[in-house]
DNA sequence: CGTGGGTTTGACCGATTGGTCAAATAATGC
DNA sequence: GCATTATTTGACCAATCGGTCAAACCCACG
């Protein structure tokens, strides 16, 4: 019964995700429509419901979608390895899936902004329960001595601002930056921001 | 005519905009209704079409009304003195708007996730030469050894991610943090980053 | 007072919203 | 080929949307 998913759903459900993600990054949940969804879909709005029951549910399935992929390079610091590198590391990747993932960068950051009603048990839940760990961790590389003594969570905070501020107000970015590619400088100037907080002297 | 603001007048204005404020903040121009609005301001909605003509009206004078405080501290940037002082000043006046203003910041932030079609021209317009002319600034004084060789619009993005973060991601800054108060590591934090990023050593 | 302006709102409008349903169509297995 | 199932959609629904309008209200000022 649940596992009779054929050629065409699948691809059916991969074509509404991606309408309702370029939807719903751009106007927030409220602010999207199903027509507009199933439009940029390319089917009709009936059709889309036959594939998720509500707006809320293909809401709520890209948000699951993207809460792994979000996850997932905070989880990959090693803690055991050199704390600067790691440190780079994470908020490098972090940029690139600014760079390589707007849309779902945007997605999230509406719905933060909303107040994040359908995610705020993550954000107090499993989100916390990472950032603390991986806390613990910053504060005995300091300890030692191996960075700067600095505040692991406003650190964290300064990475994700840093990284996802270019995809969030990638409009304004590009206003101001004209013809220039925001990552080309990007990447090097985070690095020499967060090596002047981290690096001991 | 254009002069016989009552005190009535002046003060649903007032209201109105402070409860556009409220729900555009959280919802976005097109999640938002004018029934919530007027909900908001303690008003029927016919009445309050009778102080703005449109829904839209309300939106535009409140981003015009923002715009100004938005672009003032940028113009405070004092060319003429210490560029450390000067920067960490300005990022300062910018966190304190963020702890005092968050509603502000989340109406602008929707604004420039949902592609700024409202200020696109103000973006490329005012805020491009505003930020044009600063970089000049901020390449002086890195030419002349003052601070760190850094990008200047790489920098300038660094302050507003920094700060606006704190009230664009309220919920998610507070889920994380518990109970403790965001803008109190946030100021020292900030000026940490800051200060390794441009104090020439 | 009372009257003329500014103010407020209930009732209503056409358009759009999320969602339903029965019927038509396409694909699949035998 | 044919029947069965999966897929697709036009037509439709109640609720809500932004906005209108005429009538009622209120409040100064003579």
């Amino acid at each position: 019964m649940a596992k009779t998913d054929t050629r065409i759903q699948k691809k059916n459900q991969a074509t509404i995700m991606q309408a309702g993600l370029e939807v719903f990054s751009q106007f927030g949940f409220r602010g999207s429509t199903l027509d507009q969804i199933a439009k940029a879909a390319g089917m009709s709005k009936p059709n889309l419901l036959y594939y998720f029951k509500s707006k809320e549910a293909v809401y709520t399935a890209l948000l699951a979608r993207l809460l792994e992929n979000w996850l997932e390079p905070l989880k990959a610091i090693d803690r055991d390895g050199d704390p600067v590198e790691q440190l780079l590391g994470y908020a490098n990747r972090k940029l690139d899936m600014s760079r390589n993932f707007p849309r779902e960068s945007r997605l999230f950051a509406n719905e933060i902004i909303q107040g994040a009603p359908r995610i705020g048990d993550v954000l107090k839940g499993e989100l916390k329960d990472l950032v603390d760990e991986i806390a613990v961790v910053i504060n005995g590389w300091a300890a030692a001595g191996r960075i700067k003594p600095v505040d692991p969570y406003h650190l964290i905070f300064t990475i994700w601002s840093l990284t996802q501020h270019y995809a969030d107000f990638d409009v304004q970015v590009r206003a101001i930056l004209g013809g220039v590619d925001p990552f080309e400088g990007a990447q090097s100037h985070l690095d020499m921001t967060l090596r002047g907080l981290l690096q001991p002297t």
